[in-house]
DNA sequence: GACTAATATTACGCACCCTAAATAAATGAA
DNA sequence: TTCATTTATTTAGGGTGCGTAATATTAGTC
């Protein structure tokens, strides 16, 4: 019988998980590193990257529920309020009770929230690209799939 | 020559980036549950998931400099104090001056951060194989592998 | 030793992000 | 009608994350 050093008495499967090597705090690393390259595209138009993700929800249906769009985006509703605030006041979007149940508020773009359709995919296609430099068509695609079967796992 | 309607006129590449379906978002939306997942776990020691990530690095190695443990997980040093000055209240951690260079900070476990050692470890195992449920050895593999490469990509 | 430059950390402000509680309007049963 | 219940949203408060500026200490130069 042999004593091991005991720092190392931990199983293996304990070790394999610990950040920074373990898998979630990768996905968490790659997902952080993304958001930086992106913020720092959208700040010197005055945008952040959630403003990004709400526009998108508006150009595909305009005058969504707050409600609708924190479904869609899977963000808590009390998190949406303040981002819903700051675009208000920067111009993007209106908020705007609904006429059927006044409990509603539903979101409208104005007209430079709309402007900004043609002006931030070129951006982020050009950051995912630059993620994905070296992997082949089916390496994505592959990406992709494995990354929805973990979202609907963990949902 | 037919016309097709005004909001479809965006290319395929620009439709494909878009929240939430994009890649991007997906992939901070995995990061996000998996985050929120650990934290509801984590809630009731009085622990979050950054508290988690400094531990680990101070299991591996006790007494790293701030500028260490900020560099090992690629955080801001900023963003550090704080979750380190949470830390010390709590008695996970305590703050020495280094004796040869009084400008560093050295960061030292107390007996209550060591001791959790034991504790977290098989949380965040029970977290990550929930989320891999259905993936076989080699999928989780090349998932691991593509998520290596595109950290390296966007580095 | 005094001045300057470099390094490590802290302090502050803004934007997320979550939970729980409060507010307000609509709904449905007594 | 009335009132409790449900639904939609906001408010409040703490923690995370980033950039920038300020502070403290060390190291290099004269």
């Amino acid at each position: 019988m042999t004593s091991s050093p005991v720092k190392q008495k931990l199983p293996q499967e304990w070790q394999e998980v610990l950040a920074p090597h373990g898998l979630g705090y990768r996905i968490k690393l790659l997902s952080q590193l993304l958001g930086r390259k992106f913020q720092e595209r959208l700040e010197p138009l005055g945008l952040t990257p959630f403003h990004w993700v709400v526009l998108c929800c508006l150009w595909e249906e305009d005058g969504l529920a707050t409600s609708s769009i924190s479904e869609k985006l899977q963000q808590v509703g009390g998190t949406l309020t303040g981002v819903l605030d700051r675009m208000e006041e920067r111009g993007l979007i209106r908020r705007e009770r609904d006429s059927q149940d006044r409990r509603i508020w539903r979101i409208w773009l104005t007209e430079a929230g709309e402007q900004l359709r043609e002006v931030l995919p070129p951006i982020a296609v050009e950051i995912r690209d630059s993620a994905l430099i070296g992997l082949s068509q089916s390496e994505r695609q592959h990406f992709s799939d494995l990354l929805d079967r973990m979202i609907v796992n963990i949902s």
